[in-house]
Order: C-alpha cells, then sequence, then structure tokens
DNA sequence: GTCTATAGGCAGATAGAC
DNA sequence: GTCTATCTGCCTATAGAC
C-alpha cells in the first residue's frame, strides 16, 4: 500500500528530534515550544497539536530515547564478542552522544529529577533499570567465563559503570573534551577486564 | 567595632543559603527569585537589592560553595593521613552533599552549562580545576610512597575520581538511595588502593 | 533594607478559523 | 494539521516611597 512511506519524517518525529536535542544540550527547564517551534517554521499551537502537553513531550522524547538505547543494545548483543568487547561497545553508545555534544538524556533528567511531571520520573528510571539490568547480564557472564574481574555483585558493578559514564559525560562536556570522557571511561573498565588472555581492541575507539 | 557580630547571618547571606539548596535540587533554571522570597518571606525586590541580578546570585553561590570546599580539603590536608584515608575523605565529603539529598552544585551547573551565562561557566570550570589539582596531588604523592596503585597519569586519575562521584550523586539521586553512591564510590576508590599494606579504614563512613 | 507597584517579556496552553 | 489570536500566569528586573 504505502500512500507515502517516510521519505520525510512526518512532523511529530521532527519535532521529537529538535526538542531531543535542545533537551539533551539544555535541559528540559531549558528550552521552550517557542523554540522548538521557531527551527521547525512551525507555530506553538501546532506544537500542541502533536504534543498536548510538554509533559506529554517529555514522555515521548524519554520513551523514544529508551528504545533506541535497547535497541543499540540488542545490537550488542547480536554480535559474537566476548564479555569486554560488549562493555567497549556499551562505552561507545556513551562516547556517540557526547560527540554530538550532547548529554545523555536521562543523565540530564536525573540532575533536573525533582521538577519533572511523575511520569517523567518512571521513565528515566526505567532508563537506568534497563542499562543497568542489560550491563549486570554482561558482567555475570563475563565473570563466568573468566575474561571480566571484578570485587562486588554484577548488579553494584552495573550501577557504578552507568554513574561513571554519565559522570564521564557530565564532566566532559563544560571542558567540551571528548579525552577527559575517554580517560575516565578507559580507565574506569580497564579494571574489571581479567589480565590472563590476550585482550583485542581498546575500550574506546576514536 | 562589634556592631552586632553574626548572631542571625546577614540577609544576603540567608538568601544565599536558600538559593543554594533550590539550586542544588531544582537546578538554575528550576527555580525562581519568587521562590526564594516566599521562603524567606521577604519581596522580590528586595532580594534584587543584594543580588542585582540571577547571574549575579549564581556567581555568589559558587564562589561560596567553592571557597567551602576548598576549606574542606585544606582541613583533609592539616590531618596526619595516608593517601587512602584523603580519598576516603574526599569521598565522604560528595557523601555529605548526597545525605541532604542535593546534588553537587557544580555537577548541577555542569548539566545545565549551555544555558549558563559566561561568569557562572567559568567558575564552574574552576571548581573541577581546583578538585582535580588538589586530588593530583593527593593521587602523586600517594603512589610515590607506595600507597596508592594506578595506571595512567595522576590527572587523569583525578579527573576519573571526580567525574566518577559526580555520576554517582547523580544517578543515586533519583533512586533517593544513598546505598547506590556508597558502592559506586567504594568500588572506584578501591582499586586505587595498593594492595600490601595493612588498610585502616572504611572508604566511606555510616 | 524593605516595601508596593509595575513594566515588559516569555512560559505553557486553548479556542476556533481555515 | 496548521494557523491567528488570545489567555493566564510567571519570569527577571526597575522605579520610587518609606
Amino acid at each position: 500500500m504505502a500512500s507515502r512511506g517516510q521519505r520525510a519524517a512526518d512532523t511529530a518525529s521532527r519535532v521529537l528530534d529538535v526538542a531531543e536535542r535542545l533537551l539533551q544540550t539544555r535541559g528540559y527547564n531549558g528550552f521552550s515550544y517557542a523554540d522548538v517551534a521557531a527551527e521547525l517554521k512551525l507555530t506553538k499551537a501546532s506544537l500542541h497539536y502533536h504534543y498536548a502537553s510538554k509533559a506529554t513531550m517529555g514522555e515521548a522524547l524519554i520513551t523514544r530515547y529508551a528504545s533506541r538505547f535497547a535497541a543499540a543494545l540488542e545490537q550488542i548483543d547480536a554480535r559474537p564478542i566476548d564479555a569486554p568487547t560488549k562493555l567497549a561497545a556499551y562505552a561507545r553508545l556513551y562516547a556517540e552522544v557526547l560527540r554530538g555534544k550532547r548529554m545523555c538524556m536521562c543523565g540530564m533528567l536525573a540532575a533536573e529529577y525533582r521538577t519533572l511531571p511523575k511520569p517523567m520520573r518512571d521513565a528515566v528510571i526505567g532508563f537506568f533499570d534497563d542499562n543497568e539490568a542489560w550491563l549486570t547480564n554482561v558482567l555475570t557472564r563475563g565473570r563466568e567465563d573468566g575474561m571480566l574481574r571484578f570485587a562486588g555483585s554484577p548488579a553494584e558493578t552495573a550501577q557504578m559503570i552507568v554513574s561513571g559514564l554519565e559522570g564521564a559525560m557530565l564532566v566532559a562536556r563544560p571542558y567540551d573534551d571528548m579525552s577527559r570522557f575517554q580517560a575516565a571511561a578507559g580507565r574506569l573498565l580497564e579494571n574489571l577486564v581479567a589480565p590472563d588472555p590476550r585482550r583485542v581492541g581498546r575500550i574506546t575507539s576514536n
């Protein structure tokens, strides 16, 4: 059938594209409907047709972001790679966000957490939970087959990785310096890799 | 001299006290003069007498916060303790902020960095630079006398510590869970302590 | 120093024409 | 779907009386 396909993304998703960038660079309380509308050459009223309230738009933003992230994690799982390489690929997801001069959306929202409407809060928590669950799985298997070595539980270690990478993004952004992130992320993960076998790839590319 | 002493803090500093808490919990773009005025039972106009603009108030907030932090670091240096214990004391400074359900002021401002006036941006960078300089010194001496062991430069490791602790606060706050911070911070620092000598204190208290 | 009053602008949101 | 027009409320900031 067809009708029109997806040649040009529909307005609703282009709205999210612009709002997403503003959210990740300026924060939820740092951009307005007027900002998004101006960039798309629409009116504020038109935006309200697509997203009745800013809170609704915020929920849609997190949902889409979390879905993309989840898809990226599935992509990593689809590749036949060992645990250390999976962790490196995971860190690379963060590096790519930072390369676009953006903060992780949910890291940004974590800072503003107390100002967010409840549905957005829950979605932020859900994002971190999902990430930690994935990491916990990788860490558990990696330790089992001897590729990883770390003290404490896999769940605790997953929390440390998530918060370590979020913090590395947070601090690197004011300096506008990717190498700060690379150094912190690399140091964070290299402590987890068992020293025995010959390692293949670097923790972070570029 | 004398006149009145400091019995009740003067209005200017009580303004900063309230604004500081709002900034650390809601972010710079998440509170207003009206919020501060209401809490102190003053009018917005009175606040403008003490701080002509919100940007001016913001600068004063960072300056005072950074001074306090610097004083706390001097306190640590005044004690006759080894490098691992200094690092533990450093992490405890962050833990105390988090216990008050606050984010590190400059971590919060790092998230909102792109929306800040230039003087505030510079002050945020200065805070991180000072912290990393202090840590770099501790790390350098600690490695020299064999109490610490880490790969990479002291400066890089200092960056990892700062960003790791900032991230641990950032993520722990939505969960309102101190133990998340304690776990991440503890894991972060224990990788730096040389295994040889008998260790004394835990990384974080409480 | 603190107030009342107000300016001038921008926020999120709605009504209703096209 | 997008528009014009408008509402209400909050924002930062200022003028000027007390």
